[in-house]
DNA sequence: ATGAAAGCGCTAACAT
DNA sequence: ATGTTAGCGCTTTCAT
């Protein structure tokens, strides 16, 4: 039903050959025959065979989004977004992006997600952390690999990762400017690379502005970094430390647990406390007050994320080079000047 | 480098002929043959090519599924979770999903999403409400198409869709065996299909239970349903109608809002006034206290919507039936007893 | 600069 | 019950 190559080279009097060539925007064709197959094409509205393109060529123009369950059912949209992002940069790309979830306790008896089994897709993008199996079962597969907002010591595939000290130093900076000196910091899990990594940018921050370092001011633990988190250690910190004036909670999710916290006990915010959080997720805007925050780029990250893996399949290199993702500081309400304090 | 169907015969001692019958389960081949083939096929790690296969089947064994930005992008997940339903079902499956997201404004000029254009999928699902033109012009391709949540007059496709109806009884009806007789509606956008069979919903357990209707009780607009909608709705309600003891909110959006209006002007939930919410979001259990709702079984929608594509794929019929999906009353702790009322 | 033709891996007549 | 074979629509040498 639909026009093929050929009905193309017999529209324009020209070899399928010639077709290809045009439409693979191939060597030397004379502009003219160019003019003409094009315009056979249009008329034609021809579009080539996707399977009959990627038969004689060996791949498949698909690339794999694989993430665990609980990532893309996190209650914030996070790497939806990341994934969302690298659907928008393989829309004018020739890509078409397969997104598989796979059960966070994937085990190395599970199966493989079936496009790596059936070998659809070129290549892989892991956005966030997943068993280390899934990642050495695909490496020997030799499928090419990049990786986004997760980083593992075993790879030499391309990574797309937040700029976590960076952003540590910016919220923290943000309070130091604002006057404060006390700054409390909410850090989650410190066995995550991201959250260590922004825990060290504060660290850097109040360095820098000589400000010294009070171990009594950070709560660090290990438990997954959400609401009750930031709720119980925010209690933890302000009960013991009434010097406090701001604390940056190290993501949104644990800054909203200790607002909480500061209501439930008649802190007015950001009068008596600022809070900065860290990752800019919608719920921020629907808070009392809406949350100053350091915005992380998802949607940038996946597209960011899917030019390595173009680039990655082109060159056909397995660069492992690390590209870092500039944060921006949102001031909202949160936080507000330390002198204005309790006036 | 991998295996071919030729590998697989010259193992298995027979005709490529006999391997595709065998991996296509068709007719009869001895047991015997049967067993040594896929045997070899186990050997070799043999998977067929999809685009060897989709190449003579003149099938792409891909599905599209197309929602609008903003709807993917909605804080609180719903499409995103109806996509994975339908993952979760092709996973099994022969299928892989191609996920685009158009603009809300889509225009008759903008062009189709690329698989369409270059006819990489078998089918195409339609999540939620979309330009009409975008329907209209992948009808006129030929391409099959099945709604999920989403219904327009001019189609002929399967259509999966929540029954609204039963959800506003059942809400209505929660409220009812509590006591409640003096039920606030709020439904937001009662030009939104959806939402006005929930107040249809509503108005049907009110007369069954013979508690006559008073349109002084029910706030509908055609704004956007969100929490802003529901505050200023609740506003309204409760400013004008003391009497009233409970609400029933279209979704849990706008329920949101009304409790942000309760808390703000000191009235206790669920004590002074029940409310109870439609959708079931995750953010229903971070509230003080946790939303009583109508629960969309959205994974499964998801699911059902991709049965229904193959199923059309298979039969070749554009059978135009709909598939009402049914919900669930869940209790939690925005509704309470009326006598227990201000007690 | 363009054409002829082989072949990618598979399916489906048609033969046997 | 199984084998032979002709394409599916495209790319890519190799000729011209």
């Amino acid at each position: 039903l639909n026009a093929t190559i050929k009905d193309v080279a017999k529209h324009a009097n020209v070899s399928t050959a010639t077709v290809s060539l045009v439409i693979n925007n191939h060597a030397r064709i004379t502009p003219e025959t160019k003019r003409k197959v094009l315009k056979s094409i249009k008329i034609l509205n021809y579009y080539p065979s996707r399977s009959a393109r990627d038969l004689v060529s060996k791949k498949t123009g698909n690339i794999g989004f694989i993430l665990t369950d609980d990532h893309f059912l996190r209650t914030e949209p996070f790497y939806t977004r990341i994934f969302l992002g690298t659907e928008f940069e393989a829309r004018d790309g020739e890509y078409y992006i397969l997104l598989t979830t796979i059960d966070s306790n994937f085990s190395s008896t599970d199966p493989l997600p079936r496009f790596v089994l059936e070998r659809s897709v070129d290549g892989i993008i892991i956005a966030g952390k997943v068993p280390q199996n899934l990642i050495d079962r695909i490496s020997e597969l030799k499928i090419p690999i990049v990786f986004v907002d997760y980083e593992t010591n075993s790879n030499c595939c391309p990574l797309v990762l937040i700029d976590n000290i960076q952003g540590g130093t910016m919220a923290t900076n943000h309070l130091i400017e604002l006057g404060h000196k006390n700054i409390g910091f909410i850090g989650g899990d410190s066995q995550h690379p991201s959250l260590y990594d922004r825990f060290n940018g504060y660290k850097q921050a109040l360095e820098k502005a000589a400000i010294p370092f009070n171990n009594n001011f950070v709560e660090n633990n290990s438990k997954y970094p959400d609401r009750q988190n930031g709720y119980e250690s925010a209690e933890k910190l302000l009960e013991n430390n009434e010097e406090i004036t701001s604390v940056f909670a190290c993501n949104d999710a644990m800054a909203i647990g200790v607002m909480h916290y500061l209501k439930d006990n008649a802190y007015k915010i950001p009068e008596d406390i600022s809070i900065i959080g860290f990752d800019d997720v919608e719920a921020d805007l629907m808070l009392d007050p809406p949350l100053t925050t350091i915005r992380v780029p998802k949607i940038e990250m996946g597209a960011e994320a899917l030019r390595a893996m173009i680039n990655c399949l082109k060159t056909n290199s397995n660069s492992n080079n690390k590209i870092l993702v500039p944060v921006e500081l949102i001031v909202r309400n949160s936080t507000i000047n330390n002198k204005d304090k309790k006036s």
